[in-house]
DNA sequence: TATGAATGAGAATTCATTCAT
DNA sequence: CATGAATGAATTCTCATTCAT
């Protein structure tokens, strides 16, 4: 109580927090590299370990393994749907869908995560987004059928399919290149061509 | 190993035999249909259930739970590389090709375990196979794209990632009606149209 | 299938079975041993290498923890029912219930389980002994106090209460003497006297 | 330790101790609370949030959980202590017996805490306590017997056992109204009647 | 040869305890 | 001094693999 009466201001919350932030990022970044490398059956050991941190950390920052898993789902679909909301506004819309996938391609396995395994848990944030992206991503695709840029026979789902199928293969290839993500899904988006 | 050396001549007739065979192939029916339900993560003891055996039977015809998987694998990958053969005498190499593809997906989920844990291993015949269809796949290619019928910017290793990723994505999916298998693979094959 | 031909009957399944059993009481026998000197916070490992079996085993025979305490509470209950449908049957009914608890007491913690943790899960087997129990000892108790041996401001439940309390007090203090447990569950029944 | 060197004799005063002991009180208060409920396998952490507090400021006040369950053992066997002495200047011992013996029943589970866990480390003070308890009871327990107010054959470790074991039973059961803690420790002195 | 019991390494998760802020 | 983030040992439980029957 009065004990802070010393303390400056600068103290009573900042420079705890980095440290807490900067290990719930180290993690995540570890999760990630580390999944992407042996799938989602990697276990907390091996990330904790990535990460520099003690199995204890991880778990202090996620409820669960689940629960990692589906923050790093949100955060990168999250990122795409940013890119969407901007695309909508493109004037080409096939172009755009195009740079949308092509960033996510790049920001590497997007949603390549078996999503079953995601699911069963009810991660109401990332069932949200997930939502709200394919939304998103049905409205661009329609507008590009419109404008005749996308084959009329296609759907949405035919293009998930692929882009997810090319993210995980790519992923498990261990071909970090950005330039292969970028031409993989160039061949995506051309196969919805006309 | 040394193992058939105390058995009697008598033993080494033929419905003994034919019982083993069979047990072999209930075991691999049975672990296709659980990978696919269940991802390679599915355990042994509820492949041997399925197949109606003990687990001891499962590891009497395969040494490792790797081994089992890598066995479908020479399987499926075999069954393909007979198309193959079949294939290079046709005339229309493109039709080939993608005739070729749609059956090895039809077969179901084709190459989409993850290759990691396979390679892990040393699975000489598994690289055999695999670099047999490999080479045969280049030649039709190369066949399809001098007859016009697919991008010359193309390359083998690109179908191979478009049509492994699709095959993986669709397996988890859990969609296993033919129809589907069929259509995305028509999908992948005309990203690769000129 | 043809394969069982040349093993003898007794082969068949008589052999295997001993084993498993004996390995079951085994276990049972070191978690009482265990539980009695830790408490129910003692692990398994503890148990099982007591018990001179691997973890796996203990989890083979009880699906979990729970499941292992709430065996030998049935074990223990049961053994208590039967001297009651016994004791229901005898002239003094004050002498009948003294006899039962001694030899509940002398066959150790009796009831001396945190009943909390037990009673957390749905052991519908446990409950359905329990019950059975409480409503034969509650006949017995009454006529009891019938009979003038007990004092008639008193219930079962006390009884319980004092009786569990004194078996849990015993046990921890490490005396395994049937004397001293004994000469306890005197004190408790004269506890109850008119 | 020498922790305190560094302090200035600024911040020796009062104030800032009464902090400190009003914690200590706080934390103590809050682990009878959650021991209660929950059982000594309570964690650190709820008794800190309970208290308010922080984990750390756990661990300031008591070297270790087993310290802090030897605190407040020590406390209340030191409140029962205190009835001991005025109960040995009484003129019925008997009752005056029966009268600590309740106070301490009623200030709840008095010495219901596993004594294994808290005797396994050398707590000196608490050793010392318990004996000088032990000694006091003993003599009071003698006096009644003297005064014919308790069976001669009768000792005080069998009423700690009796005592100790209702009060656990109790504390399991959940039971927290003082007329129950009264009425069994009325039928735990009861069974030591003459 | 088939079976399934046994084994034990390893995974997820919890929690007492330490220590930087 | 207080705080709570970090740690890692320990616990429960799973599952690939071995081996007695």
């Amino acid at each position: 109580m009065s004990r802070t009466v010393d303390r400056s201001p600068i103290e009573l919350g900042g420079p705890r927090r980095a440290d807490g932030i900067r290990n719930r990022e180290k993690v995540i970044a570890a999760a990630e590299q580390v999944f992407v490398e042996q799938g989602i059956e990697a276990g907390i050991p091996e990330i904790a370990a990535r990460a520099g941190v003690g199995k204890g950390t991880v778990y202090r920052n996620f409820e669960s393994k689940d629960d990692l898993v589906a923050a790093i789902l949100v955060l990168r679909l999250g990122k795409m749907e940013e890119d969407l909301i901007v695309a909508l506004d493109q004037p080409d819309p096939g172009r755009a869908m195009r740079d949308v996938l092509k960033a996510a391609a790049v920001r590497s396995s997007a949603i390549g995560f078996p999503p079953g395994i995601v699911l069963s848990g009810q991660h109401a944030e990332l069932e949200a987004v997930k939502n709200r992206l394919k939304e998103r991503m049905k409205t661009l695709f329609a507008e590009a059928q419109k404008a005749g840029e996308v084959r009329p026979d296609a759907t949405v789902d035919e293009l998930f399919v692929l882009f997810g199928g090319v993210c995980r293969a790519l992923a498990e290839s261990g071909d970090t290149s950005p330039k292969a993500w970028s031409r993989h899904t160039d061949l995506v988006v051309d196969a919805f061509r006309p």
